[in-house]
RNA sequence: GUGGCCGUGGUGUAGUGGUAACACAGGAGGUUGUGGUCCUCCCAUCGCGAGUUCGAUCCUCGUCGGUCACC
């Protein structure tokens, strides 16, 4: 089996910087991930991204199997061709579905059942399910299904949920290996497939799904069910306490976060791997970020409210030093009035900022 | 000049004898394995003056403004 993943450690810390390989090609890590949910990062074209320094984006199972639907991408022969996207995709399960669309649906041992919130027809997710449909889709990295428990929850509940997220990438894992055997892939070819930790903030809970998960030899390893509703401590007690315990020769993903000191702190801690939707959800609601100083200073960047009436008649740049387009082309002036007249430039280029500003973020931090 | 009708926030509309509701606009927050369409909060001494009343945006009179009809 060849090699996915690479890595040295710093001096200080447990920060690593490193290599991960996958069927579409050779990533440096750590690496942040802009959201394609649907096929799409919203605003921004694939050349756009590949300026800005996007190396692999992130995409939805459970969006995707919904819309444009399998058909599709089998006749497309996945969504790398569908989508015009040559680099590596990772895949979420549709397991963070569970809990955030968590009015629609029904959790078994066997899986969980959905109602379409577009068409309300009836949806099945098993861990098998879930995997076939990622190697539909020809994702470069698996997500196994999960469950991911809301926030706060009880101990009962985190512990039901960890036993099943553990039942269920076990199944994952078999039904992945069987049909990598019948697909007869090459090994330069073969997916990557993760495992998610769960368990809450209770962190015995989260090391033994740490442990049973390690047996089951995943590529990579991801702490999920944070950033669902608790503080900022409780949230740095798991990343802290956890991601050393991952691993430490495999990738190591923390889902879903985060703002860009919460991405720091993890990466220090050994953390590999990022997504979120911040910069390019507030970036549609004229949240923009600018950069202040060194990651080491405690307050390396602020946002700005980009509607802010202060801005009117704001000449600079959204941010000075930031080489952006926007920042090239256009003043916070500008800005403003693209959003207040609802123009849809104004959500295309405040995503373009917002994205340069957390993929120069990972830069720096591969430095 | 005479008669009718109407004057409520930036705009358009509600409403009640116990100091005002809604939409949009405006202002300020929020957003963590995606909500461009989302959420929260703020923004009116009800044209002006007097009277009746415990209390008037509401009733009465006057006044100013608008509008329609007639002379």
């Amino acid at each position: 089996m060849m090699p996915h993943f690479s890595y040295k450690t710093s001096k200080k810390d447990l920060q690593r910087r490193g290599t991960l390989d996958t069927p579409h090609g050779s990533i440096q890590t750590p690496f942040f991930m802009p959201i394609a949910t649907r096929g799409a990062v919203k605003q921004v074209t694939i050349d756009e991204l590949k300026g800005l320094g996007a190396s692999i984006i992130l995409s939805n199972t459970y969006h995707l199997f919904q819309r444009p639907g399998l058909e599709i991408l089998k006749k497309f022969n996945g969504l790398h061709s569908f989508m015009g996207w040559d680099g590596p995709i990772l895949t979420d399960s549709g397991g963070y579905q569970v809990f955030s669309l968590s009015k629609m649906r029904k959790i078994t041992d066997e899986g969980v059942r959905f109602q379409s919130e577009i068409d309300g027809r009836e949806i099945f997710l098993t861990p098998e399910s879930v995997i076939e449909t990622q190697l539909t889709i020809g994702s470069d990295i698996l997500m196994v299904l999960d469950e991911c428990p809301p926030w706060p929850c009880t101990r009962e509940e985190a512990e039901k949920a960890v036993k099943r997220t553990i039942a269920w990438a076990t199944r994952s894992k078999v039904y992945f290996e069987k049909r990598m055997k019948q697909k007869r892939i090459a090994p330069e070819k073969r997916p990557l497939v993760f495992g998610i930790v769960q368990g809450s903030t209770f962190l015995d809970l989260r090391k033994r799904c740490v442990e049973e998960l390690s047996k089951l030899d995943f590529d990579g390893y991801a702490i999920g069910g944070v950033a669902v509703g608790e503080g900022m401590e409780d949230k740095q007690t798991i990343i802290k306490a956890i991601a050393p315990l991952l691993p430490a020769d495999k990738p190591r993903y923390l889902m879903g976060l985060g703002k860009p000191e919460e991405i720091v702190f993890a990466v220090q801690n050994g953390v590999d791997m990022f997504d979120c939707v911040i910069p390019t959800r507030e970036a549609r609601h004229g949240q923009l970020y600018v950069r202040k100083g060194a990651i080491t200073k405690k307050s390396f960047y602020e946002t700005i409210k980009i509607g802010n009436e202060k801005y009117k008649f704001d000449k600079k740049p959204i941010d000075p030093h930031c080489p952006c387009y926007t920042c090239t082309h256009h003043s916070r002036a500008y800005l403003r009035h693209l959003f207040s007249i609802n123009e849809g430039l104004a959500l295309r280029l405040a995503t373009l900022h917002n994205l340069a500003f957390y993929l120069d973020l990972m830069k720096e931090l591969r430095k």
